[in-house]
DNA sequence: AAGTCGTGGAA
DNA sequence: TTTCCAAGACT
C-alpha cells in the first residue's frame, strides 16, 4: 500500500509552488466555492471561469440568487451545457435560504441533499471551507490513483468507483484537506494529464507505480462507451412582420428550459419536398418552403443533431401550435438558448 | 445500473 | 475527421 504521508507531504509542496490563482481558491465562502464547484462539473477552469465572475457579480450572496428568477439564470449559463444544473443551482440557493437559514450546512450529508450536489461537490465545499477531512474522487483523481497505485479496475464500474474513493479517502491528509483535494485535481489537469502526461516534472514520480511499469498510457481503464444517437431538426424560420416564432422546450429531452425556433424532428434528412408534405400533414396544407438557410452538424454527449434551418411560410389559415409564441427582435436576445440557436442568430444578425 | 444531460478544446 | 474527455449528478 502507497505512503500516505509520502504521497500528500509531496503533492502539497508541489501544489504550494505550482497553483494558478483562481478567484473561487482566495476564498472560504461556502456560496463561492459551491458556484464554482457546480460550474466546473464536467467543465474546463478555462471556460468556467467567465461564468463565475458573472454569476458572483450577478448575485453576490445566496440569498440573492434564491431570489432570481430561473430563466434568468438559465440565461446567465447560455452555452455552459448541462443546463440542468442551472436550474438544480437555483433550486439549492432556496434550500439554504429557506431550509437553512441561509447558511450552508457544515457537514456532508447536509451538503450532498442540496440538489445538484452529489458526492463529489459535497467533499469539496466540506473540506475547502469546513476543514472536513473528506476526499474528492473527479476525473483528475481517478486518473491520478490509478496511475499511481497501478490500478487497472475500470474507473466506471461499481467496483471501481469504491475502490478509488477508497484509497482517496486512505491518502488524505486530514489536517489539510481541502488543499489536498485540490492539490490532486491540479495534478491531474495540469500534469497527469489524459495524453501525453509531463511526468519529467512531476512530485509523485519517484513511486508511480504506472511509471516504473511503463503503462501510464493505458491508465485509467473505462469499461464501456455509450453509443451515440443521430437526430434530425428541421427548423422553421418563420415571421410574422417583425416578429419571429419560438417555443420553449419542456419534457425530458435535450436543453430543458431553452427556447429555439419551431422544430418538425425527423427520422432522417428531410428533402424540400418531404418537409413541404410533412408540414402540409400536420399543421395544414399550403406550406410554402423557401431557402434552406443553414446546415449544422451539433455533437452533444450522447446525441449528433443534424440542424437543417428552413424559410418557410405557412398557410394563412394555418393551425399553429400554442406553444409557438411571436418574439419580436428586441426580446429574442434575452431567451436562453441552445448554441445552435445562438449560431444561426449570429450567422442571420438575429438577437 | 446504465443512460442521459452540452460544449469546446486538444491531439 | 474522429476521438477523447473535462473540478458529475440525476434518474
Amino acid at each position: 500500500m502507497p505512503s500516505a504521508s509520502w504521497f500528500s507531504r509531496r503533492l502539497l509542496a508541489w501544489y504550494r509552488e505550482h497553483h494558478r490563482p483562481l478567484p473561487w481558491r482566495e476564498t472560504r465562502d461556502p456560496y463561492r466555492v459551491w458556484l464554482s464547484e457546480v460550474i466546473l462539473q464536467q467543465t474546463r477552469v478555462e471556460q468556467g471561469l467567465a461564468y463565475y465572475l458573472r454569476f458572483v457579480e450577478r448575485w453576490p450572496t445566496v440569498q440573492q440568487l434564491a431570489a432570481a428568477d430561473e430563466h434568468d439564470v438559465l440565461k446567465l449559463w447560455q452555452g455552459l451545457g448541462y443546463y440542468s444544473r442551472a436550474r438544480n443551482l437555483l433550486t439549492a440557493a432556496r434550500q439554504v435560504v429557506q431550509e437553512h437559514g441561509g447558511r450552508f450546512p457544515e457537514s456532508h450529508a447536509g451538503l450532498a441533499a442540496l440538489k445538484g450536489v452529489g458526492d463529489y461537490t459535497a467533499s469539496a465545499i466540506a473540506s475547502i471551507c469546513f476543514g472536513l477531512p473528506e476526499a474528492v474522487v473527479d476525473g483528475n483523481v481517478y486518473r491520478v490513483l490509478a496511475r499511481f497505485a497501478g490500478i487497472g479496475t475500470p474507473i466506471d464500474s461499481t467496483a471501481g468507483r469504491r475502490q478509488f474513493k477508497a484509497l482517496a479517502a486512505e491518502l488524505l491528509d486530514p489536517a489539510h484537506a481541502g488543499d489536498h483535494n485540490q492539490a490532486v485535481m491540479e495534478l491531474g489537469a495540469t500534469v497527469c494529464t489524459p495524453k501525453n502526461p509531463d511526468c519529467r516534472h512531476c512530485p509523485l514520480q519517484a513511486r508511480c507505480a504506472a511509471l516504473a511499469t511503463g503503462t501510464v498510457g493505458q491508465l485509467p481503464v473505462k469499461a464501456g462507451k455509450a453509443k451515440s444517437r443521430g437526430r434530425y431538426f428541421n427548423y422553421l424560420h418563420i415571421t410574422d412582420g417583425n416578429r419571429i416564432y419560438m417555443r420553449q422546450r419542456t419534457g425530458k429531452d435535450i436543453w430543458q428550459g431553452l427556447y429555439e425556433l419551431p422544430l418538425l424532428e425527423s427520422p432522417g434528412p428531410l428533402t424540400r419536398r418531404s418537409l413541404k408534405a410533412a408540414l402540409d400533414h400536420a399543421f395544414g396544407s399550403g406550406w410554402n418552403i423557401g431557402d434552406e438557410e443553414m446546415e449544422q452538424r451539433h455533437v452533444l454527449s450522447h446525441q449528433v443533431i443534424h440542424a437543417v434551418f428552413w424559410q418557410v411560410e405557412p398557410p394563412p389559415q394555418a393551425a399553429l401550435p400554442v406553444e409557438w409564441k411571436r418574439v419580436g427582435r428586441r426580446k429574442l436576445g434575452q431567451l436562453a438558448v441552445p448554441r445552435v440557436i445562438e449560431r444561426w442568430m449570429e450567422e442571420g444578425r438575429w438577437g
